[in-house]
DNA sequence: TATGAATGAGGGTTCATTCAT
DNA sequence: TATGAATGAACCCTCATTCAT
């Protein structure tokens, strides 16, 4: 133990190429899609040979695995936690925290150097059980966490909607999550523009 | 012999190898994945040759492009049309049309028999170009569909929201589509139900 | 036997399709090469079914030897039959046949309608070992002729020269058949003058 | 080891394995022609898979393009550069040059180790139209390349003959190109004698 | 005769992965 | 670590041929 703090100091291979790497195939696999990408694409996008790649992954599937652990880690790490510090003891925090959640979940979708969340929410398929399996409980956990705030806005409200959270995170979620499939980001639409109006349609509804 | 000159009046020419073969090639799809499904795999599910399946369709492109074609014409049968089949006099049309339309693309979606429809939310990269365009021309036309009927709505009512159509139109149809991501048939949400919530949902918002 | 005159008077396949079937298929093969022309594209162009084409020849092969066989047989009806009925009793009636040889081999070859000569000099490789060797022999009794008739005229001419008559067939057809390898009937080199050059040539030398 | 390191002082980096494959690869486009070669029998003949195969090319049509070039490189070398290089000033270094010309065309013709030149000269069908236009290219430097030869020939001599060089060349170059059509190299007619008869011919005639 | 559907073998090519160097 | 060569399986597709109708 001590030995190896002190002989070999660096024993775990090195976090920044692996990054680097992550960053390149996410970028690839959404441009793309990830069946549509090859190692040697990646491999080429990096001035890497194939066999170099295979020195920091060792395969295909697990490069795609740590891309979505990638997404949802910054998922949980820049809406959820955020949301999660906002004080809970003022009087309309519950609120703001659901209207930071849309906002700051907006933002996670929009970033256009987060190739890795796009592709989190299109290549499910892809994934073997296992691994899928692991995402969708971070997926699902993400959900949750969605709705018990819902659950809480609509008590803080005394709220009488018939709306079930469940129900409400979903369509939250799902609006949310679906924007990667229209939105360019050189449209008229700002993405400032699009959090008001979603939030305004979730909170009151887009007929009102 | 004169059994079948009763029973089989005429051989007319057979357009439905065509429609089995879309719908298996569908099914597996949706299951497996596009990139993942094989032209073997396909011709082995409708027990035929990999040759033979050329025999009706030029290339594995051209099956998701009907499959996709086929998913716009369902959607566009069984809710456009049937939404513009309501009778614009009655003093409250407009809303029940819109009312109407979610549930109608919401069972679309949920249509079990109708596999084509998930290939189609799904499926974009693997397209070529020139037939992705047309897809995703049809695909406009449903949101700009869906989009002056919430104008009308909003008019009709005299809204006030903030809330532009646009806007609207695409948390509409991306809470409906995305769905397929999450929805198990066999849970304790059934369809009805999902129908209400998204409907109150976007006309009343979430937390009223 | 009798009977059969009778009853089935038209009992041998008819020529006319099978002919029709040949000249298109020299065609295709002349402008595409036989190894890719399929079966699929004569059908096409002959607006029948690939079955149909099955009804008037067993196989490829037998679509090439034939087209093989006829450019043979319209070479010795042409070139071979026309020479020797020039008469011999004439005192330069020998050199006149050779003469005649050239300019009518060299048609032959020009000959735009005449696509089954071009097949034949290129195609050797995809025929059959047995029906390739029918083909051989007719070439090699064509050179034979030549071949001979050089040598007649030669004897007749009283020649010293060293040349064989042998060698001398050879260059003589192989300067002809390579005509079809560069010869544009658009260019500037009419049919008649290359008669008379490579007529020139092979009499008296290129640069006598 | 020390063995090692004197006998092979440097592992420099490896253009060998194109070249062998180039050369087994010519080899089997002499023997079956191109179509009838697959990539399969070519991999086998050099005891390598058919994937390690595409490490060393792109396409067969690469492969083909490969060895016509390299066809023309060997007869640009063996013989255009070696007839250039003989010395002008001598009186007859003119017609030299072109019975030298004859007699390396004809070598190489016959050369047996260099199966690209049968090759380069039948497989004009398979190669894609742009790579046959840089082949086609060179084909016709060459043909120009004897042409102006002759043309210098029949100047020197002052020639009258009504014989243009452009024909000339044509013909010449048929003659040589179509020998390997026929020519058996355990026939009768040795290699020098058909050099000899060939010119002869070129520059008497063959009945003179 | 003619058709259209079907077959089965094989085509060229791609690709994730391995491994000696 | 990194490379380049190699593998082997699979991929989409083509094609000569057959056969029931």
């Amino acid at each position: 133990m001590l030995r190896d703090a002190i002989a070999e100091p660096r024993q775990e291979p090195r976090q920044e190429p692996r990054q680097e790497i992550l960053r390149t195939a996410a970028r690839l696999f959404q441009q793309r899609g990830y069946d549509a990408t090859s190692m040697n694409d990646v491999a080429a996008a990096l001035k890497l040979s194939k066999g170099g790649l295979y020195h920091h992954f060792e395969s295909k599937d697990e490069i795609l695995f740590h891309i979505m652990s990638h997404a949802m880690q910054i998922t949980e790490d820049r809406v959820i936690n955020v949301v999660r510090r906002i004080d809970g003891a003022r009087v309309d925090a519950v609120e703001e925290r659901l209207r930071t959640l849309i906002r700051l979940h907006i933002q996670v979708v929009l970033s256009p150097e987060d190739r890795e969340i796009t592709v989190m929410l299109h290549e499910n398929h892809p994934l073997p059980p296992a691994l899928r399996r692991k995402i969708n409980a971070r997926k699902k956990d993400y959900v949750h966490f969605v709705e018990n705030l819902i659950a809480e806005v609509q008590r803080k409200r005394g709220s009488k909607s018939p709306v079930t959270p469940r129900a409400a995170a979903f369509a939250l979620v799902g609006m949310i999550n679906w924007i990667y499939q229209w939105y360019k980001p050189d449209g008229s639409l700002t993405g400032e523009a699009l959090v008001q109006q979603y939030t305004d349609i979730f909170f009151r509804g887009a007929v009102g």
